[in-house]
DNA sequence: CTAGTAAGTTAGATTAAACTAACAAAATAT
DNA sequence: ATATTTTGTTAGTTTAATCTAACTTACTAG
């Protein structure tokens, strides 16, 4: 049986370690807002049962096993989302903290019903994709908005890390999921960009921003 | 801060008292499946909290304050239950187990929610009210089936307590909430006592199960 | 290449929530 | 009225999850 709290540690391993491979005791401490030494004897713990591949000093992994529970909690998550918002009208950045508790319900029917209703989406709110019930989740070809060119015309498909506040910034800007972006210019100096969509002509995007962005290039 | 533990302690103690007025450490101890002990001492913490009144060798007693949590998580356990059915599809024999984890979950917008879609129910799928925002619980003046006598036409308006077992059992009798009873005859030996209803002209109903049944007399 | 800093670990303490064993009080039965 | 049983309480132990303090290892900047 995992508990509650081992669940959260797994999801934040797995989330770390989703881009580079490995993550460390100080990332998770941070992420999660608790001290090193806890950490760490979790991860031993966690290796006791399994789940995490521990050595000392040696950065953290998830054995398979581990890598498929915290996969199948990031599902319930991001299902959660997706229901909160289609179903129950909630908008995209009022959904987070209230999957972060729900994610924890034992109760395969719930979910199953959830996914049935929803008509089974294979991405959230925030445009991430949703593990399937084996815990194996699609990797796209999505590219940073930072990583763009002039003149290139992009369509934003995901928001990484979607946190409340970037997502009512973009509520404000009238951002998204879906808008089809062009890109007119690049400010070497900050390197934000200036961009148009729908009846905007020229919006001017922080470097900050645009590293969250998540875009399918058209041309 | 209520723990979920605590939380569950409230519950019991409210649902015992609710008919008696004041309940045990034994009731709650058999009724959470938790040990005296445990219970004992749940109790002097909830004292210290100011939610129960606690005096040794003493029936206990909720606080005006302990009543109120307890009724708002009743409140949300209920409103569950009713969105499980009303707005997921779930029959209202599944809905407790999945209740009784969401009545949990820390989120005023998410069961506000909940109330606004549902249109502010006031009972949930066993036909038992679901307390206000105040946690206030209207009683309804309903008499348990094995009160009334021969000649008696009663509507069926709740189901206390209502296991998933009874739930079932109702279930292949075609029994609902709102159902219209005619009670014929009643066996002096075991309380048993025979009804009709929609199409079917003799049920036999024992006296274990009209001791569950709350009716609304008609005549 | 060493000195200093950052990260990781160990040891020991704390709190919540459970338990068993033993004892005390209250209720019940003879 | 006393003996027995049930209920309630106290004391002490366990496990999970956190912490701080102190120490060790690894990384990094001169
Ligand atoms: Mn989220
Ligand atoms: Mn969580
Ligand atoms: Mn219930
Ligand atoms: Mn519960």
């Amino acid at each position: 049986m995992i508990s509650q709290t081992e669940e959260n540690y797994l999801k934040a391993l797995y989330n770390l370690t989703y881009l580079k491979g490995e993550a460390s005791v100080n990332e998770i401490s941070k992420r999660l807002e608790i001290k090193m030494p806890t950490v760490n004897s979790m991860m031993k713990k966690l290796s006791e049962k399994g789940l995490v591949h521990y050595e000392s000093y040696k950065p953290l992994k998830l054995t398979e096993e581990g890598k498929k529970e915290a996969a199948l909690i990031i599902r319930k998550h991001r299902l959660t989302e997706m229901y909160l918002v289609e179903k129950m009208g909630f908008a995209w950045d009022e959904v987070h903290q209230i999957a972060e508790q729900i994610e924890h319900i034992h109760s395969p029917e719930f979910f199953t019903k959830m996914d049935q209703l929803l008509g089974y989406p294979t991405v959230d709110p925030h445009g991430s994709p949703i593990p399937d019930h084996n815990g194996v989740m699609r990797s796209e070809n999505y590219v940073f908005l930072d990583t763009c060119e002039i003149g290139n015309v992009v369509t934003l498909m995901a928001v990484q890390p979607s946190s409340k506040e970037l997502l009512q910034y973009l509520n404000s800007k009238n951002l998204e999921l879906g808008t089809t972006l062009t890109i007119h210019s690049i400010e070497p100096f900050d390197r934000s960009i200036t961009v148009s969509y729908d009846k905007r002509s020229a919006e001017v995007l922080s470097s900050k921003v645009t590293a969250t962005l998540l875009v399918r290039p058209i041309s």
